[in-house]
DNA sequence: TTGTATGCGTTATCAA
DNA sequence: TTGATAACGCATACAA
């Protein structure tokens, strides 16, 4: 079992030692019912021996198929994205195929770069997370013939396929839940909207709601910030310092709503006598905090799992890639509450 | 700025239309200033037109660099990770390299597997999370010249670069600034020495620093469990209502630990007043926390640009890896004190 | 069941 | 500064 030379062996050298062709190693290890088991026998101990791995590159090189997907996300930080990075991973990963994940840091510069990048990989299909961003991106995609789809927002355009929620409904029915409480200030604290469309998205459906409910929306109530536990803490002692501060705080990811949790108990609010609080996303960590925290249940297993089947079908079986809508679930939990008095 | 055909293009029909060789083309995109000024012009010209992006599988194969780094983490859900692996990806794609990222999910099959699938994709460098692993899969690197690091876990094998920190040292100090504050009886709630080599290290740091304290180790007060906040918390209800329940709490893990400050919290056990606890980690929510948890600063970051950095060395100029130490340091907060009474 | 021959798109070497 | 050409390692269509 040791090795015959100390160089990585090519297919050639198993050929020539076995007495057969390139060909015949070739089949023997992709197809190996089409060779005899007597030559496979002897190629397969030469493998063994020589600690010979195909080389992908040649491989893919000749034909053409390179078995990578791309995955962009703007970070794996925040827990909700890793999840769901491990649902595309582990789908990618049955099918055969290997996955280039890349972080965008809610940069549209460093997106487009990636981008071209995984053209240059060619990469058989690519994962976006969010629609907003220049549509030079997707013309490209579509120039290389390779496929696409767009996770975590819904899209306007039809030709641009989105397996996701609807962040805006979700957010509204989020808000709704507080004013059917009977909250009539409310404060709201999520990620920065110029470069991220799910806080955009999600801004929307919390006035939408307000205005639906007859309620003024108030922006020195509003904080947009960086996804940190420590800026949703710093953003709730803000708002919940201002002179009339809200009954009830709807964080747009439950990061944010964690560090707002803590700070309110810390400014000794109590959650949800003082304060009611809701999140999004529905972490692990908010069934386990004091209290349990109300969030929306969004599918990002789901979401992960079903974008990386279609794009594996929209590779094997040429299959389009249809927009799918799923399921953003309102998860009442104690952090809410009907306000004092 | 409209694409000619609707076929990408490659270098040659570009040379073609340009009335150049495929080899200026090549210079003219790889070193610009080894191509005159008006022929660079004209081939730029082409490229944008077709919207040509060169084909990475075939330079790749041609030059036999890949530009690919991969890396082996056992997940990235947990933030820790996370983290890590972003400091990675920043540094790789800093030095123009590519990130492969792979989940073990802390099986050494699955990883056994996913290290022959980079030696395919003929990566250039390999970081190991941990050292526990098969000597096959070491041998197998250093035969195709793939230069590799472990992180996370220092490894007693000089052969076997690392650059770690030094987890039973950092666990043994954890345990030894509660012993200081007057803890006698610790609990320990820690990931699954079986699978995870950093939560064995840990455990034994633990322990070592009990025998140096003459405090007799009490296997009722450990539990070994997933990395999950809710196995934390079951851990810390199920280790506090014991008949002689424990004083402080070490969790091997932020994650845990904030699991255990939850359910202790909702039994009715102050912390620190009536049980100390101190995780491990430093996760930005640590600090944030009610009462902010004492942890154990890890070197994440540093560690992976650390290993980035020298893998890219190794790389590019054949500089052999180096095992270094880095610092990981208790770092103490309100949610530890001495013991009643 | 096996072998032969061709080509994949680029880089690199050498010559002009 | 540019061009011609030989690799690079493998898959595959076709022939035997």
């Amino acid at each position: 079992m040791t090795d015959e030379t100390s160089q990585p062996a090519t297919l050639r050298q198993i050929a020539r030692e076995a007495g057969v062709s390139v060909a015949t190693v070739s089949r023997a290890l992709r197809r190996p019912e089409s060779v005899s088991a007597q030559t496979r026998e002897r190629i397969l101990a030469l493998v063994a021996r020589h600690r010979y791995v195909p080389d992908a590159l040649a491989a893919g090189f000749a034909s053409r198929r390179t078995g990578l997907v791309g995955l962009m996300v703007p970070t794996i930080s925040n827990s909700i994205y890793a999840a769901f990075t491990e649902s595309v991973q582990g789908r990618l990963q049955a099918a055969g195929r290997k996955l280039l994940i890349a972080n965008t840091n809610y940069s549209a510069t460093l997106e487009s770069e990636i981008v071209h990048k995984l053209v240059e990989s060619r990469v058989e299909g690519v994962i976006f997370t969010g629609c907003r961003r220049d549509g030079v991106l997707y013309e490209l995609l579509r120039h290389y013939r390779i496929p696409f789809v767009v996770t975590w927002s819904t899209s306007g355009d039809p030709s641009i396929p989105a397996i996701s929620f609807d962040n805006f409904a979700a957010a509204k029915a989020a808000t709704k839940t507080l004013i059917q409480l009977g909250h009539r200030r409310i404060g709201l604290i999520c990620g920065l909207s110029a470069v991220n469309d799910r806080a955009q998205q999600r801004i929307a459906g919390f006035r939408a709601e307000l205005e639906a409910a007859a309620l003024a929306f108030d922006p020195t109530l509003v904080a947009e910030r960086p996804f940190e536990v420590a800026e949703g803490a710093a953003a709730a002692e803000a708002i919940m310092g201002t002179a009339r501060p809200p009954t009830a705080l709807f964080c747009a990811n439950d990061i944010q709503a964690l560090g707002a949790l803590f700070a309110c108990q810390r400014l000794g609010r109590a959650v949800p006598r003082d304060v009611s609080i809701i999140g999004f996303d529905d972490l692990p960590m908010t069934r386990i905090a004091n209290p349990p925290l109300a969030t929306v249940h969004v599918p990002a297993q789901e979401m992960g799992e079903a974008a990386a089947d279609a794009l594996v079908r929209a590779v094997d079986m040429g299959e389009p890639i249809q927009s799918r809508a799923l399921d953003a679930k309102v998860i009442t939990r104690d952090s809410i509450a009907a306000p004092r008095g």
